[in-house]
DNA sequence: GCCAGCCTAACTAACGTTCGTTAGTAGGAC
DNA sequence: GTCCTACTAACGAACGTTAGTTAGGCTGGC
């Protein structure tokens, strides 16, 4: 079937990137229809022409978020360099992508809470596989010895748990940096500092 | 008949014992005072007997988990043998509460998505304010060139990022690690590597 | 004149909560 | 021992509200 018509493009999408903010803000059931029509600017029942109830909207909102967030990280593992500007290039547009995108990071975060771990893995692995296998890639080079796999988890469990707490962070110590650039200087710095240093 | 005598003060800590991993499990919003009955094995009406209403309730199962796990925490700070024992006992401590105690987990990853800022910075300098400066002033003696707070948040950080995306790593790449007790060592051991040879 | 896309209006189900009531219990006064 | 009273904690029924969703009618560009 052919894609029909292009007004029944522009709102569709329309309401999916209206959603999505919503959706990071108060959840999947923190949001109703009624909201998220109010914010497009229509009625509830409007929606119904652009989706089939409230899960595929849903569904929509994730996946134009997520492919976005996607290919901004995917693009800078294309940068080429020296490798030590490769990798402060990836742990830069990684960070980023995190704390630049609270709307793609609070969406990831509710569903690793809330959805159905097996469907979830599914979207994981189309979406978020080939960055990983690059990244992991691009660390495997630069320390042959290590784990780039390993490293690669731990590296996007520090940023995504870092911004998660950002928040509340200067509540415990007000020194605490929340500027996401000294962030990624940080990490870059510590994990060049590890490679050439290569451990036993 | 005896079980009559135990309900009567237990029964308003059974409901938020009951509650907390339903909540950890769906949100404050995904449960009803209704599902929370039904699990204590009473019914909705009667829950009011013992709680305001649901925020009362939902404030109760924080504050009982929370307690649980800063617990938990503390003692192992206690530990007493030489820095690189004590050290391994906190980041082991320090997953074991986070990994070993899911309910706990998810209940401080939602509240630091859904919650108000202001009232969970309160709720956050009251219950981890105290376990977090005595991880600082050990991260500290430990390395004195180094940031100790810096370095405690970077870890608080790794470990519940981890945590939230362990789920989902296995389909990632089948090698990646789920045991925490390898995480745990792992943290460990770079915290030591990094601490003995200072950094410039 | 067609039809996509908006609308109003309405539906059922579920929500948090309140109400009046009831069974059981503990403690005095007689 | 037996009333009387006060209290607790449970209950079913119902409240008003909001949820997701559906049906059907109006309108403007093709």
């Amino acid at each position: 079937m052919s894609t029909v018509i292009a007004s029944d493009f522009s709102t569709r999408d329309r309401v999916a990137a209206t959603a999505a903010p919503l959706f990071a803000e108060r959840g999947f059931t923190g949001v109703s229809m009624r909201d998220i029509a109010e914010a497009v600017g229509i009625k509830a029942a409007s929606l119904y022409n652009h989706y089939a109830d409230k899960e595929a909207l849903y569904f929509a909102a994730l996946a134009l978020v997520f492919s976005r967030r996607v290919a901004l990280v995917e693009d800078a593992l294309k940068a080429t360099g020296t490798p030590r500007e490769r990798l402060k290039a990836m742990v830069s547009a990684l960070v980023q992508a995190t704390a630049g995108d609270p709307v793609a990071a609070r969406l990831l975060q509710r569903e690793l809470l809330d959805g159905d771990i097996k469907r979830f893995e599914r979207l994981v692995v189309d979406v978020f596989g080939r960055p990983f296998a690059h990244m992991t890639a691009l660390l495997t080079e630069l320390a042959p010895g290590g784990d780039g796999a390993q490293t690669a988890a731990y590296l996007i469990s520090l940023i995504h748990g870092y911004c998660v707490f950002a928040p509340i962070f200067p509540a415990l110590d007000p020194a605490l940096t929340t500027d996401t650039s000294v962030l990624a200087d940080n990490l870059a710095e510590e994990l060049l500092g590890r490679m050439e240093r290569p451990r036993p």
